[in-house]
DNA sequence: CGATAGCTTGATTTCGTTCAAGAGAAGTGG
DNA sequence: CCACTTCTCTTGAACGAAATCAAGCTATCG
């Protein structure tokens, strides 16, 4: 159950608000003023603030500022409650960090409705998504179930693509969130030399291209289908709506790409020191963590080209380490399918 | 001069608005209703717009409904106008992503205010930062100085760090943003076996170590000083409050982080594909961009370990290459220094 | 002045690439 | 359906680039 904190100078509101959350299923705890709002806001860690502005001693905003201000409080929503003929500021109140605002005297339903709405888009702000690159997609799929982002990929219209063909070209301009049903898909940069070298791998139910939507420049890599796949195009202005009007989301998405560039250094760092083998072995178990639920019998179907690509390496080397690898019975390689036999063995070699 | 548009249904609000922003030195243009407002929008492309919310056919809402949706007009910075005697939705305005609010009948001061705030966060954000790394730094620099963000260092304590001495260690809780008033610093990650490779470089006015922040994770990394520094720590809770506080900064970080990624990206591919030679080449044209100025004399001071580690290699390579480049007359090399004598030659052996 | 750390060059070894070629699988067209 | 091409996978051999080991050199510091 949601603990809400109630913080009103006035008795009489105070009292009526929480009766009226009470009855709205929350547990609640109330303050008669600011400065034991933000003691108790401390103390029992509420999931959200409901407070006025103009109290005695420490009004609304001062509460709002100094729960800003501090760690463990400063990501619980906060919805301020407002005389409609209070002259307040209202700009102050949203400049301090304030999620919403509820005029007195107001519908039961208006101040549920502002609280849910909250909740929930707070449980998907502070939900703990993978720290690799899964996360971004996760957190899109949150953020669309929940209906805060129209981009639930069943409202657009999914189109199959054929292996091997282009989604998009370097140079290309970037006007599509891209999502995928089903299939396999690559992202890409090409060397001078016209080596290939895969940034990103994506499956079934991920998000994809949405940097360069971000940044809103033309795409500096490729992106190509690995295995048919169904694809669902979701318009840039859609996106971009959703992610930069919302301070919340916004804040999340900062989080996420920051991880994205963490991971990217994990790599150049195994790339510059690391031996093939290592380098094999972890990218092996990648794939494997990506892929495995998809084909269900443990196999990963990959071609010893797009491997190597995505290690970076030269197809030949590639197979050689593949070799020594199946000669220590540590994988398995059927019709060019590779199954891990000992994930743990495998597992102890890269670190 | 910067240019406005006023949208409002009532003549004699939109025209006396209109005089005070002209006696504003702005200049203004207006609209009758909504329809107009947005055609006028799109033509005439204003710095910001002043709207009624109430007003027959299209209101408020749909104007600004209709501006977000447009790619050349999204990013203006929208004010409600609103009497205070209505009861307007107000949450509605904010999450259509209306800029601010400023209620009739309005001060003059206010309106102004208003406005000068915004369009000079509006050039902050509309501005256009370095697409390397240090976009970010040039962006704060620029909050700070604008007085968006209480970052400036001049406002905390400077404390002077020795060479070789470590500012943070990978693992330990990330406390504060650094900010370099002199000197040069070093990021870099830790490999099993012991080598480093530098992730970053830093030098006089970057800020660094933000990453971790926004995360809110540990360090992944740690900090090193390469040459005597003065460095100023601001408070974590000081950067986030700002950064997370403003959609328009969040936004702007979103794509300066997103830039980094692209960055870690083309580093990969160079490291994958290229040659010892030319990484070595593009390792010292980038050092050379980043330090040049700093000594005057074009000379690049850095220890061949550091510059090894920069490049992934090890040391005993990189001073091949470099005893090669001086061979070939593209660099000379005294007391340790690196000078870059043909610039163009280098660039082309690089692309 | 000796010690120590950083810089440089030489010799050797290792790892991975490249070139070459064959086997097998898969698509193609008559 | 079969002969054909074409592509992918695999292995062998040779080569080459960079790491490693070793040693001398130089600058710097106490």
């Amino acid at each position: 159950m949601k603990k809400i904190l109630v913080i009103d100078d006035n008795t009489e509101i105070r009292e009526n608000t929480a009766e009226i959350l009470t009855l709205g299923n929350y547990n609640v705890i109330t303050a008669p003023n600011g400065k034991i709002g933000v003691e108790l806001a401390l103390k029992e860690n509420p999931d959200l603030i409901v407070c006025d502005i103009m109290m005695p001693e420490l009004d609304g905003y001062g509460v709002l500022h100094l729960l800003k201000k501090n760690d463990s409080t400063q990501h619980i929503p906060f919805i301020f409650l407002t005389a409609k003929t209070e002259r307040t500021d209202f700009r102050k109140g949203m400049e301090l960090g304030a999620d919403d605002y509820v005029t007195k005297p107001f519908d039961d339903l208006e101040l549920l409705t502002a609280i849910e709405v909250r909740l929930r888009k707070s449980d998907i702000v502070q939900a703990q998504y993978s720290s690799n690159e899964k996360g971004a997609t996760e957190f899109i799929r949150d953020l669309s179930s929940s209906g805060f982002l129209a981009l639930d990929p069943a409202n657009y219209e999914a189109e199959p693509a054929q292996k091997k063909s282009i989604i998009y070209a370097e140079g290309r301009r970037s006007k599509f969130l891209f999502y995928l049903n089903s299939g396999k898909v690559k992202t890409f940069r090409q060397h001078e030399n016209g080596k290939e070298y895969i940034t990103s791998l994506f499956s079934a139910g991920d998000y994809f291209g949405y940097h360069p939507l971000l940044e809103n420049t033309n795409y500096e890599e490729s992106a190509e289908v690995l295995e048919d796949a169904e694809l669902v195009q979701i318009p840039k202005e859609d996106f971009l709506y959703a992610v930069y009007n919302d301070l919340n989301i916004a804040t999340k998405f900062i989080c996420l790409i920051s991880k994205d560039v963490k991971h990217k250094e994990v790599r150049l760092l195994n790339l510059a020191y690391d031996s093939l083998r290592k380098r094999v072995a972890k990218g092996l178990l990648e794939m494997y963590d990506k892929f495995a639920s998809e084909a269900g019998d443990g196999t990963l179907t990959m071609s010893r080209e797009d491997l190597a690509q995505y290690v970076g390496t030269a197809t030949e080397s590639l197979i050689r380490t593949l070799s020594d690898f199946k000669a220590e019975n540590l994988i398995e390689i059927k019709e060019g399918k590779i199954r891990i036999l000992q994930i743990k063995k495998l597992d102890e070699l890269v670190s």
